[in-house]
DNA sequence: GATTATTATGTAAGCGCTTGCAGAAAGCGC
DNA sequence: GCGCTTTCTGCAAGCGCTTACATAATAATC
């Protein structure tokens, strides 16, 4: 493959001389910033077109002091999770108007300055996700005036920064209830997230609260801790096995873990959901795909993108925005939890 | 939540003036483009430091003419093939020192501007993901000089754009091969990709390639004409099943379209593998999971992003990449093509 | 018909950086 | 010690756009 040679792309100028106009005037016909007369518009637009020409990005955001660009931390991209967000927060910067610069830590060291490549100047605003920043990081953008929403975390204390949230801990205890009342499971395991993962934390308050109006006591043994894997799930799962534990149930915060759960049990030859039922929280794509179908809480994945991105869009333009936004979510009765 | 006020970010004379040195010096330590004495980086640095100074994007692209940016034009997000390959985009771009564009089609009416948003300005490059642009767009941009890179997807006749593809003949046929000798499979159905798509393309000619090497006759009855999504697979299958056509075998041009073949079997009562084999392409992270777990071929999908992402970073910094790069598959053996 | 609003356009000053050019300072050979 | 290279640094000209501000032309007001 050899070299391409670039022409030069045509400017402002270029369009302005083609017309016979001003560049003020372009530039008002393009961003219409400003009444300009018809017959004006007709030829600006007609040199345009002749000259294909298309702003610079990189001089807009200069002269015009902002970047229409929107920067995404997340802490990885595989995952089945993350597909389906992207596709909201896509959608709705495309609709508020912004670009997407994705920026995934998985792939760089965890260096403090990756906030530089993205914070103060790339981009407009930021999408925070989770546990991407720390506390001080969130609270220096918040100090420079960056505009940022947070998923799936809460503000560091004290500050207004709007986040977004699933509805954890009612459906956690509705699905433990479920599991309590329909099945009548007694020994039920929970599978924890990472630590400082919130999301686990609400969800694992709601199990507390449903064994705890039953009159069950939490096993601190059959607290999984580890993270929301599915490797960790199984190694979990393995270990209860071993030191011959007994439980009738697995309640997973994430579908991924829960999904380790069962390789585990089934490869120790635990019938599910005869002899343990293992249900979920996410409802992923192939949670319904699965032997046994997870029955899981449904969490709208692709509406928290895009809420995020709206309330974003929002903060950028108008300065406001609601402080949390609480996503509903759903109970998934499928056969996991020992429903026909 | 209230308006956030944003202090004035330090510029580069904010760090010169502290520093007491002319702002090319600034530039000149920050990018390390020309020699700079010891004493002075010092004094830079520790001015840069101070004021908490990030140079501005924009500006940089402006001055500079490169945006230091990567395009990435995908005809959707969601769907399990997409979260490896952006990874492994992701992971090029930023060891590339660029950063990430995304734009997804399928948020937006398939307008042909779009590749003004992208195309000429914002990007130093562009990822073009299969059927995203028409023959006519990527003629357009190679003829504009945009550098880009294509992903599974060949370019116009006579133009050298590089392009990434999985090698997929040879494993469609080997795959179709151990239906026909292992399980003794004599009608084997084939599951399309919607028209247009290389991939399918190359992988029903691996198929027609094993029949014809078998004696056996391709059946146009039994190509399920479509798309690669679950729902494409499900209706072809049913609609096999609903003409009363007899088949002892699905090789499905992608996992997706495979697992739908699946659920239509299964809802006719069909047993896998043992009334009809299924097997898929692809080897996406359920595959495994489903019951039957898929036999298919594994495609090193994060690697496909990689090296894509490769060749365009060294396009644009070199004006040279490979032509076509071809990555190796390997085929899975699981359960649904009737092995233990 | 003179005065005042209104609309349409141009002028020019940046936005924050890179970079070619030139000058100053310092090292080198003889 | 005198030219000559080699380092280091500053000056200033843009990069392509937005946006006050000024101006010209037109319409409205009494």
């Amino acid at each position: 493959m050899t070299v391409q040679i670039a022409r030069r792309r045509p400017t402002i100028s270029d369009v302005a001389r083609l017309a016979g106009v001003s560049i003020s005037t372009v530039s008002r016909v393009v961003n219409g910033t400003a009444p300009v007369a018809d017959e004006t518009v007709l030829q600006v637009r007609h040199a345009i077109t002749t000259l294909n020409y298309t702003p610079s990005a990189a001089a807009r955001s200069l002269a015009g002091r902002k970047t229409q660009t929107i920067g995404l931390l997340l802490p990885q991209i595989s995952g089945a999770f993350f597909a389906p967000m992207l596709l909201g927060i896509e959608i709705a910067a495309r609709q508020g108007g912004f670009a997407l610069l994705v920026h995934a830590q998985e792939s760089q060291p965890a260096n403090g300055d990756l906030t530089a490549s993205l914070g103060s100047h790339n981009v407009d605003g930021i999408l925070v996700f989770t546990t991407c920043l720390g506390d001080q990081e969130v609270t220096q953008l918040h100090a420079e005036g960056v505009p940022q929403v947070l998923l799936f975390r809460t503000p560091p204390a004290g500050l207004e920064i709007p986040c977004v949230f699933f509805e954890n801990r009612e459906n956690a205890h509705a699905l433990v209830t479920h599991l309590i009342e329909v099945h009548g499971r007694r020994r039920i395991a929970f599978l924890q997230g990472l630590a400082g993962n919130e999301e686990s934390v609400q969800r694992e308050a709601g199990y507390r609260e449903a064994l705890e109006a039953h009159g069950l006591a939490v096993a601190p043994e059959l607290m999984g801790v580890g993270g929301f894997t599915e490797i960790d799930g199984r190694r979990a799962t393995e270990a209860w096995l071993r030191r011959g534990l007994e439980f009738d149930a697995i309640f997973s915060g994430n579908d991924e873990a829960a999904i380790g759960a069962i390789m585990a049990l089934r490869a120790a030859g635990r019938r599910v959901p005869e002899d343990v039922a293992v249900v979920g929280f996410d409802d992923l794509p192939y949670a319904r795909l699965i032997e046994p179908p997870l029955t899981t809480v449904h969490a709208p994945i692709q509406d928290a993108g895009l809420q995020a991105t709206r309330q974003l869009v929002s903060l950028i333009q108008t300065g406001r925005a609601e402080r949390m936004t609480l996503l509903p979510t759903e109970v998934v009765i499928r056969r996991s939890c020992g429903c026909a």
